[in-house]
DNA sequence: TCTGGGGTCCTAGGACCC
DNA sequence: TCTGGGGTCCTAGGACCC
């Protein structure tokens, strides 16, 4: 018999208001939210805006009033900012083991299996190392299975006598834990299921976790069968360390839906120029490229979905041949008189860059040249700002940009954009 | 009126083959 | 045209996550 593990989750608290605070000290306290794209809606909360009332997802024009009346700061995203701290956060977090999960943007798993010291005091260090080192306040948890060590973190989360940190790894009573866990908190039960529990009168994860599994494998399938394995304490939902990237999106939503063909076909130059970068920053290559365009899904009854893929010859990860391709495709599916409220591209069958299977056709010279030019300037826009260099097609005043009137700078990322110190 | 973007995995059912 | 079983592979759609 194998010993039991231990798994830890950090999760960054509200991350990026988090982000936001870092550089605007003064909302130190002050209600504040993060918005989509566009600034459309929520997605992100300061404690004070939870308090509030304003919910996850909440669109702008719905909170407008709360915001006036209690002062809310309120941020567009910056997701070059985010993504730069988040990896500060994970470099430090990998400083307390190795074997470390990067489950999103704001949360990892570590394994801590064989460190052989005090788990609280472990626990407690990591916290205050985050937080000291980078200023974004996290919560750890810990537990025997990840799905436990997620109950464990929001346990840290909600209760401030825990300062961040919760053991539930050696906890006399995990059962009274987990019969005040409502069923619609666990990880792996979303909107669908929740209900489904409802209907069979599951309240609380432990009365989940003690249903038959045949039965939990007919209505909730072989995922909602690891879910109540996990929170049975048996750990079935393994750490990913070397996962490799599937697939690969880039799409939005347009402020104002797009008519006209050149618009669009702007709109897809500016999505190829970003993807091509994706591709070559995670050294990944395809061959499948497919896109689509799509009209306001709320628009019920003329809801209309385009979308059409190639195949191409040679893997790629080249912005010119992405362009190429994505505006072939275009010039298929697009059609007169319709209001398209969003498009995107999307890449699978995705091979690392290393060792890709070379064509017997491929021109590699030919490729190597386009290789050498989209790589210049990846260099070039990481250090000065993106679009410094660009594809001359691609047309950045067009109306398919997305409005973001509230962005912070991006202080770590671009050279133009520094912090100044007063 | 306004309602994001980017991922993974599982399953059912169709196409095709013997 | 109808008749049957069994297997594989692929894809669309649905579920979940942040």
């Amino acid at each position: 018999m194998s010993r039991e593990k231990i798994f830890a989750l950090v999760d960054c608290n509200n991350f990026y208001v988090s982000c936001e605070r870092l550089f605007n000290p003064i909302i130190k306290n002050r209600p504040a939210v993060v918005l989509s794209n566009n600034d459309s809606c929520v997605i992100s909360r300061s404690n004070e805006a939870k308090n509030l009332g304003i919910k996850m997802g909440d669109p702008l024009f719905k909170i407008e009033n709360k915001i006036n009346l209690y002062n809310i700061a309120v941020f567009s995203s910056n997701f070059s900012l985010y993504g730069d701290i988040s990896s500060r956060v994970m470099e430090i977090i990998r400083k307390f083991s190795p074997d470390i999960e990067i489950y999103s943007i704001d949360e990892a798993f570590i394994n801590l299996t064989d460190i052989n010291m005090n788990l609280d005091n472990y626990g407690i260090s990591i916290v205050k190392t985050v937080e000291q080192w980078t200023g974004i306040p996290v919560s750890v948890g810990m537990a025997t299975t990840k799905t436990l060590a997620k109950i464990a973190t929001s346990i840290a989360k909600k209760h401030k006598k825990f300062r961040g940190f919760f053991n539930m790894t050696r906890h006399s009573d995990i059962k009274r834990i987990l019969e005040i866990t409502p069923i619609d908190d666990v990880w792996g039960i979303g909107h669908k299921y929740a209900k489904k529990t409802k209907y069979f009168r599951i309240e609380n994860a432990y009365q989940f976790s003690k249903l038959p599994d045949t039965f939990i494998k007919k209505y909730f399938s072989v995922n909602g069968l690891k879910t109540a394995m996990e929170l049975r304490g048996v750990s079935v939902i393994p750490m990913e360390l070397f996962s490799t990237r599937k697939s690969i999106v880039v799409s939005r939503s347009f402020k104002e839906p797009l008519m006209e063909l050149d618009e669009l076909k702007a709109a897809f130059v500016y999505f190829s120029t970003l993807a091509g970068e994706k591709l070559r920053r995670e050294r990944v290559e395809t061959k499948f490229i497919k896109i689509f365009i799509k009209t306001n899904r709320f628009d019920k009854g003329n809801y209309l979905y385009n979308e059409d893929f190639m195949l191409l010859p040679n893997y790629t990860n080249t912005t010119k041949d992405i362009i190429n391709t994505s505006l072939l495709l275009l010039n298929r599916i697009y059609h007169n008189n319709i209001k398209y409220k969003k498009a995107g591209i999307l890449f699978t069958n995705l091979v690392s860059s290393n060792n890709k299977q070379w064509d017997i056709f491929c021109n590699s010279a030919e490729y190597k040249k386009k290789n050498q030019l989209s790589k210049s300037m990846d260099t070039i826009n990481k250090r000065y700002g993106s679009y410094t260099v660009k594809y001359a097609n691609i047309n950045l005043s067009s109306k398919f940009l997305p409005s973001q009137k509230r962005k912070s700078k991006e202080y770590t990322t671009n050279w133009k954009e520094l912090a100044t110190v007063k």
